[in-house]
DNA sequence: TATGAATGAGAATTCATTCAT
DNA sequence: CATGAATGAATTCTCATTCAT
């Protein structure tokens, strides 16, 4: 598995190939199917672990939680935490997060761009409301890609859901969620 | 490039093969290689005009505002629409943001579970939050997929850069973006 | 034909395409089926009229001759009509003689050495024999790549008749004709 | 090697596939490339093969020779071995020396009756100078091919050279190769 | 348990040829 | 006469999977 993270974490689920997997793992091809059914197999393994581990970080902040203060201060650790594991498995989230990132330098390439352009356009947003006097002085650039985090991940869940809540709505309650933040005044 | 899209939509970039495609599209296979050198090539095509789409309504906020009323319209409108697209362009924005959910039924629904699980504990989080008279009475559920997009997307970008800044204060900034939102008080 | 020429002579007859010869005419593809029936045609005609001219100057020689000078004079004329030949079609000349030779760099290369090197192995031969002081000083890697030219000819000659001389005879007569050449003493 | 020796022989280069040489040699398309990276790779291998053959044999002549019986008898030893040679292998020998008289029955045949013609011519050449009472009583066929072949060596290794030299000494070293051999008098 | 040679279905790509305009 | 878009058969090469040793 080990071998597997490392050569799918190179090349991407479709590039990588069981015979660099086994070379990798400095053993014969066959042995791979004595303890995987498929080729796939590992690759769920690999994603699920990874995804039980950020699960996990999620479900820390809950616990054993009384006074507010534990309460922000689990928040922030739980923050804290997500981020070294990104980190840490790197490799892992990326494969988890966008398998089609490694299918080739190109693509790879225009994502990265795209992204990096419309936080920049994003950031220019943000900035315009700083200078309106309307926000206050964050990071524009860490806000531009939360922004685009939030509705991405917001949209591709509604794409799924079977009886998706009105739009309108949803749009309100995120730029009120952008705008006015959480906590209560 | 409508038969690629709905072809590729339904079966992922891997998945679907040049016949497929063509088949769609009613013409022979050779057809296909008038129009576009590679396989890629079209997949890149259709990735690039739905990344510009986005990318055009994102710029869209900051063209010609004046008043605070405007920039905030603007915001809304923009998100409107981009949640619009989202939905129009359902097939796209899927094959576009997640090529790997294409890849196989399974995996697919081991994404889906993973997003729909943590939305869900964190939605927990946010209620708890609310119970102890921290937060305000945001959808729980809206708020939870924000917050993962937020995360997730903040923390691949920077996985990506060359010398990223320190990550706690990229958490704090996170957290403060959050918890208090970007209006100035 | 010209166009067709100087394709074929620059990629062989596999890798040039109906394509690059129109396109090297100036004409559409569909132009070239107006005047030639296959590919294979436009090939033919020009390797056709290649030997034909090959052959117009061996046949030149014994034309309206009488005295041996006039003889003399005519095979001279005849080799140097038949080295400018070679000389200005050379790239037809080389299409006729070996087509495969176009196939690719790795095994033009293969080929072009495998002559050098036999030619600088027979013209050691032919120095040997110098230096015995059995042969006259002629130079040896012309008189090495024609007794290669000799052999190779004589052989593939006998490969495809279907009663062969008996091979100890032909080799004593072509050594006798390598050895003593021609003209009687 | 040996069923692809058999199917380029019969079929040429670029008429033979893949699956024609597996199939022939009874294993699985797949095989063939656990053992060649390409197509192309095993023609090489069957080409050099021979070439080595061809080379080894003229390297023997020279290989201790002290008198001129031995050299002699080294002469027509090599001279016997090579046309042996091409006759055991003369699939490979064609396949190396003329890969497009593969290409289809067709242009076999144009080139066969080319060959064929042009000694005709030159064998008519040679009577005529038997006849002239200029030249011994040689084959006519025999050394007409050996002209032809003498020919188009020598013409073909000078298009190949950087700086060919002047092809009218050329022309005069062949005639007096042909007319007078080699042997000193 | 481990091996690795063999398999063969499958996919991308090419290009000679056609034919309606 | 000329065009060039469309065709689709054909070919090379890949690689997940099997199984006898």
């Amino acid at each position: 598995m080990t071998a597997a993270r490392d050569v799918f974490g190179q090349k991407g689920y479709h590039a990588a190939t069981v015979d660099d997997i086994t070379r990798a793992a400095g053993v014969a091809k066959g042995t791979f199917y004595l303890y995987f059914d498929e080729k796939r197999e590992v690759y769920y393994d690999l994603v699920r672990s990874f995804l039980q581990h950020v699960k996990d970080i999620g479900a820390s902040v809950a616990r054993e939680v009384h006074t507010p203060q534990e309460f922000f201060g689990r928040c922030e650790q739980a923050a804290q935490e997500l981020v070294r594991v990104f980190i840490e498995h790197h490799k892992l989230a990326r494969l988890t997060y966008r398998e089609s990132m490694s299918l080739d330098p190109e693509l790879e390439r225009l994502l990265r761009d795209f992204y990096r352009d419309l936080a920049r356009v994003e950031a220019d947003n943000i900035r315009m409301g700083i200078e309106l006097g309307l926000f206050r002085a964050v990071d524009p650039m860490i806000c531009a890609y939360a922004h685009i985090g939030m509705v991405e991940r917001v949209a591709l869940a509604l794409l799924h859901e079977e009886s998706p809540p009105e739009p309108r709505t949803v749009v309100r309650e995120l730029l009120s969620i952008a705008f006015e933040g959480l906590r209560k005044r």
